[in-house]
DNA sequence: TTAATGCTGTGAACATAAGCACAAGATTTG
DNA sequence: CAAATCTTGTGCTTATGTTCACAGCATTAA
């Protein structure tokens, strides 16, 4: 495709550079070094520049990187120039903290459709958006053009929910629930297991008792 | 300490490990093989093996590892023989959402203090869990024996809270802010950056159309 | 203009993780 | 009891990711 061969542990990690250079623009910085880069994101200078030579020649020798236009890259790069519709589905708990949690703003992305199965929210506008029977996914993600859900329903459901919503099309996945679903292999789950983490944290502590600093998602 | 040299990515693997298996010993199953937990939680057979095998020999050959016996050695692993005290900053959005949420089900932790800056809500309970004031956490987390904070405040205050924290004691966060934080490095932080795991997910989608499968936090 | 300085981009070393493939031993079957 | 079958545990290969260290060039200072 466009950009071709980018590493999966630098894609993980263009979201925290562009937030980042937002910050330093919107502050009227003009350039930033590798250096003062590592600091605020907590990366590897050299790491940095690798990341970002897989993208060309972004930065020039002895200046560093203009702001403006680095973010603008990343802006483009990540789709920041579109907005991203996404589905919410299962309005419980987290669904609901989810549906009021800003996405858009650092990010151009907006829950556009939540669905449930509770009779007595189906039809009301939570936080601004509309939420439908399950049964409407099939009709709602084409026509509204969502391609991405965050599932935070049941585990007992989610398996079957998951089913549903790659056959409304659905090619990418954040996956809240502990199980670890099935999916085409054109279909993209990123797994988001609160426990699960809150056990590894755990288990470092306990286990690794002072040895490092650490990291991510 | 007691068991050495777990390679972190072995790490994180084991409360999804234990989940299942836990599962499968409530459905009253006796024996496991590798290939079948593969299926299960979606990791090659081998690299189970060999995460087993970091903790000496599980498994039978010819037969498989026996599911009791295994949940029971990972329990212990992972410490759920003993409840762990958690507190949460912030009680947003979010916060209030995880107030809300099971941890505990299955994973023997519990958030037992929250603490805001909304005078409104400092001083009540909240889905059982007393709000105290920030200022309250130089004396509540000793006091409670807290190790670990849920830290679900808004950007601009994170490091300053983090600060507070780790003053108060605290030797692991869970990190829900955008801000990568500073930490001494006896602390550990676990970055949950719910908007980053979106953005990576519409890069993945855009930039990787069909490639793989995937994963993970 | 020339010298000093700064910072990128990257070859190469190192580190970590994943997975193949199979010997070894246990179990099950006949 | 012997043969057939199963499944672990691991040596080794390959893949992925991180970091060092520095040549090369742009910028800045004199």
């Amino acid at each position: 495709m466009s950009t071709q061969k980018i590493p999966q542990a630098t894609a993980k990690r263009l979201p925290i550079y562009y937030r980042y250079l937002k910050i330093l623009n919107d502050a009227g910085k003009e350039r930033v070094s590798s250096t003062e880069l590592s600091d605020a994101v907590k990366v590897d200078s050299a790491t940095i520049r690798r990341d970002f030579s897989y993208f060309g020649a972004l930065g020039k020798r002895g200046y560093g990187y203009d702001v403006e236009n680095l973010m603008k890259f990343f802006s483009k790069t990540l789709n920041q120039d579109h907005l991203t519709s996404v589905a919410l589905i299962g309005v419980g708990n987290l669904g609901h903290a989810l549906l009021n949690y800003n996405f858009h703003q650092n990010n151009n992305t907006r829950i556009s459709a939540a669905f449930d199965v509770k009779e007595e929210i189906v039809g009301t506008i939570y936080s601004g958006i509309p939420v439908y029977q399950m049964d409407e996914m099939m009709e709602q993600i084409p026509l509204q053009q969502i391609e991405i859900a965050i599932l935070t329903v049941p585990a007992q459901v989610a398996q079957d929910t998951v089913n549903k919503l790659v056959e409304a099309g659905v090619k990418g996945i954040m996956n809240f629930t502990p199980v670890r679903i099935t999916v085409p292999k054109n279909v993209r789950v990123q797994n988001v297991d609160l426990t699960n983490e809150l056990q590894t944290l755990i288990y470092f502590l306990d286990n690794y008792a002072g040895e490092e600093v650490s990291e991510e998602e």
